[in-house]
DNA sequence: TTTTATAGCGTTTTT
DNA sequence: CGCTATAAAA
């Protein structure tokens, strides 16, 4: 059985599948078989009797991930997926809090807030406590709250050293007193609450780090601070004096590619890869840099790319495909252009009989997309856009999902607050911010106070309003979870609005589509409301795509990382855009940036195309840029450039460069203007001191050198 | 209370 | 340009 299963792995797959019981890290360049190599782990493990279903953990960070793995896992063997513990970070601490909600201090029933919950519950803390939210952005105090729960820091461990700091500090205070009154966690929360209850529950730490004697973690790269002190204490290495087992640790399996780390803006910390290694004392580090993805062109232009990053751990993949099709590389004079290229190019493949669905057109911003659509849209070619609004984001989704929570756990603040007035009931701001008074005077949830009948004059609405809960609870008794969803939206009035408005056919069809979706889950799963919110909260869901249908894929380079396609299209290769404007300054930022467009690179099997736009509409105005760095980085013999006219600017001598940059303040891609020729961007300069020429293009205008002291022109930024 | 108008703002994002 | 959030008018 298990010579079936290791075959067909490359050496160092094997070395990596087999590995005794002791910590390891696999260095799993993009498309090496990373995903095989995980489930065959498991499988392994499991097959040659070496543990059971339930000795095994094993980390995710997308629900993607986790269900490809389970996908692949129970093809390789007979498992039941119920028993073993497979998931994201967020979905395991959330099953493990379910089990221990009376030692972890939650209410049995707890709600998950999403990331929108969570901003709307800070806004109403400031409100709530008069805070000027210009002063103290709730966007920020959201961050700065995340930022240290993942930090593992709870309030009284925050340092603060001034007045803004200290208030930062009470109000991070005052958010979880918010959270602890009306039973909701944020998915930080999930994470911390986790980790503190194994850390101060001895009982608990001992049986599961004699549960799980194999830990398996993808995409360590990304993890946290946070998720890797989890990771510690589960895997039995806490801090030294604890009483725990010295010596019988967990073996872990940590899968990762620091070249493919594009997190690090909200948290991920990349050293943990370092620290990892010193604190397991890992021994064995394997590398797995045969790439099975791409032809040879391809790969060469993705390593050269990330040659250029300083910080890494080294690794340079290889393939022993054929060098391919060059890369072909198009420059477009506008946004608008680039489109009718894309357009063009994905004509002729379908033409040639290449489906759709394995051609992904990728960006930097979500913004960059409108204009592919319209002319995707123009050409009737079908298409998909990816990290759009999800299933569970829609606002008639969360409304449906309020009333749900309610009755769940009236106590529930954020979801009161959603629906009270929602369809329209008469209560509006006078009522509610009575009630929040009442609320806050007694230092109960916005629900008790309104059954205690302090609304003022909406009083017989707000009535009505509870009376309408009560009566759907009452109700929703004994029946089953569809018909419990259902129930509620007849009741609650949410069909009978949505068939009332223009617009609302769509709304209705995704209601129906949340029914479908709970029977899908009692089926899958359990009949169990809080169960099922939870799952709505997680799982905010990508809805599969609409099956029979082959269609183009756009989405974020963010959004395409551990996917792959025949043919890829990496659009807006701009200076400002890509690498984005925001982290040029920041050489780690840059950095990040780079193994991006690494990451983008990676994902093509036969064909990349890259494409710019001299011009590009944002923000409602034309901007115009140069090309960007990153295909200066590729090397020329790599790349067919397919216009005609393209002559790369001559660069100045780096010194000169550098010269003319101190004096004058110049930079390529800055923005400048000019009396007669109007706005353009620097594209090169020459020569210093008095003498210093710079080549700016104008747009319509065309492309001109001008001599800097004469010229009149004006940097802008 | 609800609807309508206007000002502001605008990486990347899973959970 | 297109969305969201807040302000003024119905």
């Amino acid at each position: 059985m298990s010579a079936t299963l290791l075959e067909g792995l490359n050496p160092e797959q094997l070395a990596a599948v087999t590995l005794p019981p002791v910590s390891a890290l696999i260095l799993a360049g993009a498309g090496s078989g990373k995903t095989r190599v995980l489930t065959t782990r498991i499988a392994w493990l499991l097959s040659t009797g070496q543990i059971g279903p339930h000795g095994v953990l094993a980390v995710t960070f997308t629900n993607k991930a986790a269900k490809e793995m389970l996908t692949r896992l129970s093809a390789q063997l007979p498992i039941n997926a119920r028993t073993l513990w497979i998931g994201t970070f967020h979905g395991l601490c959330n099953r493990f809090l379910r089990l221990h909600w009376r030692d972890a201090g939650l209410p049995e029933a707890f709600q998950i807030m999403d990331s929108a919950d969570q901003q709307a519950a800070v806004k109403r803390l400031l409100k709530a406590l008069n805070v000027d939210d210009e002063k103290y952005p709730p966007r920020e105090l959201t961050y700065y709250i995340n930022g240290n729960k993942e930090e593992g820091l709870r309030p009284d461990a925050v340092a603060a050293h001034d007045d803004y700091s200290r208030m930062q500090r009470q109000l991070y205070e005052e958010y979880e007193r918010q959270c602890r009154r009306e039973g909701v966690v944020d998915f930080a929360e999930l994470l911390l609450r986790s980790y503190e209850l194994l850390r101060d529950n001895a009982a608990l730490r001992g049986h599961y780090q004699a549960r799980f004697r194999h830990i398996l973690i993808d995409e360590f790269q990304d993890t946290n601070r946070l998720q890797y002190q989890w990771l510690k204490l589960l895997a039995g290495k806490e801090p030294e004096g604890s009483a725990a087992a010295e010596g019988q640790s967990a073996a872990v399996f940590a899968v990762g590619d620091d070249d493919q780390s594009i997190y690090a803006f909200r948290g991920a910390n990349v050293g943990n890869m370092h620290d990892f290694q010193r604190d397991f004392r890992v021994e064995t580090v394997i590398r797995l840099e045969q790439n099975y993805r791409s032809h040879g062109n391809i790969l060469d232009a993705a390593n050269a790319l990330i040659a250029h990053n300083r910080s890494r751990l080294g690794k340079n993949l290889w393939t022993e495909a054929p060098p391919g099709e060059p890369l072909r590389v198009y420059e477009a004079a506008s946004d608008f252009e680039e489109a009718g290229f894309v357009v063009d190019e994905v004509k002729q493949m379908r033409r040639d009989g290449q489906s759709l669905a394995d051609i992904a057109v990728l960006y930097r911003s979500n913004a960059q997309s409108r204009v592919l659509e319209h002319a995707l849209f123009q050409a009737a070619i079908p298409y998909r856009v990816y990290g759009g609004l999800r299933f569970f984001e829609r606002q008639e989704i969360k409304h449906a999902l309020a009333y749900l929570r309610l009755l769940a756990n009236p106590e529930d603040d954020n979801a009161l607050l959603r629906v009270i007035n929602f369809p329209a009931r008469g209560i509006g701001n006078r009522t509610l911010e009575l009630l929040q008074e009442t609320a806050r005077g007694t230092g109960t949830s916005l629900w008790l106070a309104a059954c205690s009948g302090g609304a003022g004059r909406s009083a017989a609405a707000v009535g009505r309003f509870i009376q309408l809960i009560e009566s759907m609870r009452h109700e929703a008794e004994g029946l089953r979870l569809p018909e419990k969803v259902l129930l509620v939206l007849e009741r609650a009035g949410l069909l009978d609005h949505y068939r009332a408005e223009k617009e609302g056919q769509e709304r209705l069809e995704n209601l129906d589509q949340l029914i479908s979706a709970a029977a899908t889950f009692v089926q899958e799963n359990q009949d169990d409301l809080t169960a099922f919110l939870a799952h709505a909260s997680l799982e905010a869901g990508e809805h599969e795509a609409r099956p029979g249908e082959d269609a183009l894929q756009l989405m974020t380079v963010h959004a395409a990382k551990g996917l792959e396609f025949h043919a890829v299209f990496l659009t807006g290769l701009e200076e400002g855009l890509f690498p984005h404007d925001n982290s040029r300054d920041d050489p780690k930022g840059l950095e990040e940036e780079r193994r991006l467009a690494y990451v983008a690179l990676t994902r093509a099997r036969r064909r990349l195309y890259l494409s710019l736009a001299q011009s590009r509409m944002l923000h409602g105005q034309t901007r115009l840029s140069v090309a960007s760095r990153f295909l200066d980085e590729i090397p020329a013999a790599l790349l067919k450039w397919l216009n005609r006219g393209y002559a790369p600017a001559a660069k100045p001598a780096s010194t000169l460069r550098s010269n003319a940059e101190q004096e004058h303040g110049l930079r390529i891609g800055q923005q400048v203007e000019h009396p007669k020729f109007g706005g353009g961007v620097v594209v090169a300069f020459d020569g210093h001191g008095n003498n210093v020429n710079v080549q700016v293009n104008f747009g319509v205008q065309g492309v001109k050198w001008l001599a800097l002291a004469q010229s009149r022109l004006t940097l802008l930024n």
